[in-house]
DNA sequence: TATAAATAGCGAGAGAATTCGCCAATTGTG
DNA sequence: CACAATTGGCGAATTCTCTCGCTATTTATA
C-alpha cells in the first residue's frame, strides 16, 4: 500500500512560492534564478516543478504572454494559516497560544514588534468582551 | 538524482511522537493502539516506523525490559522550536513575530491566555531594556 | 530567412516515506 | 514441556518528491 499525499506544500514548492510571493509574478527562468540562490538544480527541474504545482493548483499560469508568467494561487498569509493550523494540531497539542508564545521566544523581538503584539492582544480582548 | 531527506519529522513520525510526548514511554503495541485512533494501519507498520525512527534517532528504546519501551529523543518543545524556526524562514519571510500574530488569530484566545501573552511581552520588553 | 538561443513539455529514474506480509524470537498458558 | 499468542525484524511493494536528459516549439539574431 502507499501513503497519501501531504496537504501542505513541500520544501521545493515552498521555495518557489516564496519567490512568487515576493515578486507577484515571474517567468520560469526568473523563478529558477531566484530559487537557485540556495538550490543548485537544473532549469528543467524548475519547469517540471512548476508543471506539477500547476496540476496541484498551487500556482496559476498566464499563457497569454511569452514567456508564460506564474503566480501563486494562494497568498503567503493563507498558506501560512493553513500550515500553522496543521502544526498546532500535530505538534502543539491544539494550542495556538502555546505555538505563538514559543514563536515569540525564537528571536528577540523589537520594541515596535512588541507594541504591535500588544495592540493585537487588545483587539482580541475586545472581541472577548463583545462576546460576553 | 534525488532529493535529500527532510530535516523535520514526517507526518506519521509526528503522530508517534505525539503519543510519546503525551505518555512519556510506551510499548510498540501501546503506540500502535493510540496512533490507530486516527490512522488505520497494521501493527507491523508501527513497528517498522519505530525502527526507522530509531535509526534517525528520533526515539530511544529501552531494551532492558520486555516488551521494549520507546520514548521521544527530543521534547515536544524542542521539536516545536525547530519546526517553527524552519517555518519562519520558509513561509514567514524570517519574521517570528508575524508568525506569532497569525497563530494568535487562528482561534479565539481566552482571557487567561491573553494575560499570559501580555506577561510574556513584558518579559521580552524587559530584556530589551536590559540590553540597551 | 537561416541559425542560434531560450522556453516548454515529457518520460524516466533515484530515493524517501509508508505500507504490509512473513518469519523468528520471546513470552504466556494449560 | 507443548502450544498459542505476542513481539520484533526485515524485505518487498507502492506512491510521492525531486531530479534530469532529450526533443519540440517559440523567439531572437545575424
Amino acid at each position: 500500500m502507499a501513503r497519501r499525499t501531504s496537504q501542505q506544500p513541500t520544501e521545493v514548492e515552498l521555495a518557489i512560492l516564496n519567490v512568487l510571493w515576493d515578486r507577484g509574478q515571474a517567468t520560469a527562468r526568473q523563478i529558477h534564478e531566484l530559487v537557485g540562490v540556495q538550490r543548485e538544480t537544473n532549469y528543467s527541474t524548475t519547469v517540471k516543478m512548476l508543471s506539477i504545482m500547476l496540476e496541484k493548483e498551487l500556482v496559476k499560469r498566464d499563457d497569454s504572454v511569452r514567456p508564460q508568467l506564474f503566480q501563486a494561487a494562494f497568498s503567503r498569509k493563507r498558506t501560512g494559516t493553513k500550515m500553522l493550523r496543521d502544526m498546532v494540531e500535530k505538534v502543539f497539542d491544539g494550542s495556538a497560544t502555546a505555538l505563538a508564545m514559543q514563536a515569540l521566544s525564537l528571536k528577540r523581538a523589537s520594541s515596535a514588534e512588541i507594541a504591535e503584539m500588544r495592540a493585537m492582544l487588545d483587539k482580541l480582548e475586545e472581541q472577548n468582551d463583545d462576546a460576553i
